[in-house]
DNA sequence: TCATTAACACGGG
DNA sequence: CCCGTGTTAATGA
């Protein structure tokens, strides 16, 4: 697991991003953090210190209401960051959001402090920063289309393709109820949708897990 | 009409 | 037995 060195596997992740002297820089003041599945990374209302750039693995964002049901925002993996994080950081703000581990993985924490300082001296760095607000704003419209326009049982078709993606699996493992928090509904309707997608074709049935097909 | 809630039966581990 | 699953009846928006 850990046969290769830090500049090695942030080269890996982010060699396409950053010029050399960035990652030299990443190299010298970046911890690296294993994370398990499960792992609750970053709660609501938590101050942030520094700010994770995914190397490998997955973590779900997501979203409580009201009554403490939780909705899943959107995914981010290799290559990308919390936007959240940043926003944290340079406004002094609670996060509004929970970061959930989706799988095994591994990020490169960097000091608030050397956030601040690359936007001014590295190009790539800014650019990075722009573009990742922008695909995590773009993943939001995308999740708002979802739940405004879209009926549930295009809501599970989807969170299932993305799950696979993911895990880079055809069988999801997730129950009934874990799909209907996720996507903040009941597990009733979750079977049921369900049970009509096995019925077309699209996927099937078993305990603790769905294979798409 | 459709989702939610509660309740129940079934079955595999 | 416990838990995940499939279904139904009642209720509400």
């Amino acid at each position: 697991m850990e046969l290769n060195t830090k500049k090695e596997l942030v080269l890996q992740a982010y060699g396409n991003f950053f010029e050399k002297a960035l990652i030299e820089e990443i190299d010298s003041v970046a911890k690296l953090v294993e994370f398990q599945e499960g792992e609750v990374l970053i709660d609501i209302g938590q101050y942030i210190k520094s700010m994770p750039l995914v190397i490998r693995g997955a973590i779900k964002i997501m979203r409580e209401d009201f009554d403490q049901e939780e909705l899943l925002l959107y995914f981010i993996g290799k290559g990308d960051t919390c936007s959240m994080t940043m926003t944290c950081c340079l406004g002094d703000q609670k996060s509004e959001i929970r970061a959930v581990a989706e799988n095994d993985g591994l990020v490169a924490m960097i000091p608030v402090g050397k956030m601040e300082e690359w936007l001014g001296k590295y190009p790539s760095w800014r650019v990075y920063v722009f573009e990742s607000y922008n695909n995590r704003f773009n993943e939001m419209l995308a999740t708002i289309d979802n739940i405004a326009f879209m009926n549930m049982d295009e809501r599970i078709w989807k969170h299932l393709q993305e799950k696979s993606k993911i895990h880079r699996s055809n069988t999801v493992f997730q129950t009934h109820q874990e799909i209907a928090n996720e996507l903040n509904s009941s597990r009733v309707v979750i079977s049921r949708l369900l049970k009509a997608l096995e019925k077309q074709g699209k996927i099937r049935l078993n305990r603790n897990s769905i294979d798409l097909l």
